[in-house]
DNA sequence: TAACAAAGCAAACGACCGTTTGGTATACTT
DNA sequence: AAGTATACCAAACGGTCGTTTGCTTTGTTA
């Protein structure tokens, strides 16, 4: 039989790595103390170290929550549509929506550069790429001329995505919905002349 | 007559600015503490605030320098060029060359979010918008579709642009010209059917 | 030549940083 | 009931941070 509520005791695991990834989505990683987490979460700084041996550490954990939830929110709205450029279009948003709106570890992962947390860059990286990879599947799927490269349409929607965090305005005029479908128009006019 | 040579005494202050730069573009404004730019430059960590008040003075004479030569290294190229689209991607190869490789002061600009230093925020921003307005006007010039919605397309592109940092490897295969190529590609093809 | 201002040295300020150590209460295990 | 491991408190560690103060040198100005 399964083990079923908490195991062995309460621990503020869970509101640790939450209010670590509203911190470091707002403030950035080097910006936020370990003391700001701990205030937050209430408890004393050197509490935080029986979690997690060190700071960077903590961040990784954040990293790899947010490579989950953001992988796992396209892929569920990516499985409602069939045609190809829908699905991208449809990855688009839940990927604005998860790191404009929806989800602070998500927004960590576009924010915070691996290359910033030397002790843990790599690992950063390759969880970033396993997310890559979902949208390279589904631009393999789109019909497109041969001459076109589509590793620089991925780095080009992708980093037309990501960039949005510098200028999206919450309560501005177009949400995550139209910035996708405006983006994807503008590739997509161009692509899809000849099948 | 003008005053020729240096006013008054020598100053390394240009040294200051550039080693500022540089750093601040390799490790990021927090993760660089004056007494780094200090040693770099060989003076003592105090001796900065002859020219500076704060360290986020130093930061925004960083910015405005960057921006005023990227906008310069921009206007130069775009001159050389008169068919609209031309003269866009010129104006994108440019921008790759100088926040990838020529101009540390341009790649600060790029790198360092405005909002992660409050006190000077707003100028940053300001100065953002005013190399920014650039693009607005090469791209205004486009023989567009009437359909299509110009401020998507410049986010677009230089939000794809700017990403490029995140990935870009000085020995890769694909330089700024193959970079700025590609994407304007993508959205040339697209927009020019009608003209 | 006297007064002045800029540039830098030398040394320190208090604040904050990530982390460690040792003790304690609690819940699971045997 | 005794033993063990977890989660946390309490307090401190050495180090680094941005910045300040007072002094010396030096070139410009009057």
């Amino acid at each position: 039989m399964a083990t079923l509520g908490k195991s062995h005791v309460d621990s503020r695991l869970p509101q640790v790595l939450d209010e670590a990834a509203r911190l470091f989505r707002t403030k950035g990683f080097e910006a936020t103390s370990v003391r700001d987490i701990a205030r937050a979460v209430g408890m004393l700084p050197g509490s935080l170290y029986c979690h997690f041996a060190t700071k960077e550490e903590l961040l990784a954990a954040v990293y790899v929550k947010g490579v989950a939830q953001i992988s796992e929110a396209v892929q569920t709205v990516v499985k409602r549509h069939t045609d190809p450029w829908d699905r991208l279009e449809a990855a688009c948003v839940a990927h604005l929506q998860s790191i404009l709106h929806d989800d602070d570890f998500a927004q960590v992962v576009i924010r915070v550069r691996p290359a910033d947390v030397p002790a843990a860059s790599q690992k950063l990286i390759d969880l970033r790429n396993r997310y890559e990879a979902l949208f390279i599947t589904l631009i393999k799927a789109l019909p497109l001329p041969r001459a076109t490269d589509r590793r620089a349409l991925r780095l080009m929607l992708m980093g037309a995505l990501n960039w949005s965090q510098a200028w999206y305005h919450p309560n501005g005029k177009f949400g995550p919905r139209a910035i996708a479908h405006k983006f994807i128009a503008l590739l997509r006019q161009g692509q899809e002349v000849l099948t």
